[in-house]
DNA sequence: CTGTATCCTACGCGATACTG
DNA sequence: CAGTATCGCGTAGGATACAG
């Protein structure tokens, strides 16, 4: 399934003139984005701060994420070389995660992102109920 | 439907002892942030600097968005109060997106996100040619 | 130009069951 | 405990057509 063959690290997206956020495939920018930007890829990594973690330990305090979704984001931020992969070959399989250099310095920014989103969920609130009362004013102007 | 009135801008998740990412619903954070670290809301709050767009030009310059989603994005982030939508009367319609105080906010962190992936996609596509290396020969040791 | 309304498919992902 | 394999549903989202 992996056609991984990749000896093309890949740039293109000629930054020369006219900016463009397009190329989707052509760029991998695109690509590593969506990634990271996933939905649990994003949570893993901030959770992931100094100390390593275990796989049933991830699942327990992510909560909501199913076994399944644990292992196939780990895998890829493994193969992004974000996380590390650490199996300890005892009796009760034992496997540690922790972020690698590479992402520590992701997890700094992903933190910052955390970290705005928390400071202004009051806000983003207001905004939607705001939004919402307009719209169903709008919709049905009752009087 | 809108249990809006939120006297109560919605903090839980105790921060108190055990930290944990979990309460999907009940704490807003993992929402928000599934909306912002939304493929397509990424990309229009890191391309919406400082100028305003018109909707044709984000589309043109996304490229690969469907008119569908870019409407969608649009709308959720008007609602989250990070994007403005200004309608100028005119009789081909002109509409412009821009990004509000609290969008600029979120524009900053979001920013650093996308210059971070640009300068380490190198890293990852050779973290990634690596594993898929080790992985192919894992899984058949041709020699 | 800027949307909105439908239709329809691909596939993300949860549930479940089975290995080492 | 830490996975992998399979099945099946729900829905995100693309394509298309129409409207102000």
């Amino acid at each position: 399934m992996e056609e991984g063959t990749l000896g093309e690290p890949g740039y293109c997206c000629d930054t020369s003139d006219a900016f463009q956020w397009d190329s989707r495939e052509d760029c991998d920018v695109r690509q590593i984005l969506d990634r990271i930007a996933d939905k649990w890829s994003l949570l893993v990594i901030a959770l992931l701060d100094d100390r390593s973690m275990r796989f049933t330990e991830l699942k327990k305090t992510i909560d909501g994420i199913s076994q399944r979704m644990l292992t196939v984001t780990l895998r890829q931020l493994e193969r992004d070389g974000l996380v590390s992969r650490t199996v300890h070959p005892v009796v009760p399989p034992r496997v540690d995660y922790a972020l690698t250099p590479l992402g520590v310095g992701l997890h700094a920014t992903i933190q910052s992102l955390v970290t705005w989103t928390e400071s202004h969920q009051a806000e983003i609130a207001g905004a939607r109920a705001r939004y919402d009362a307009a719209t169903a004013a709008t919709a049905s102007p009752v009087e």
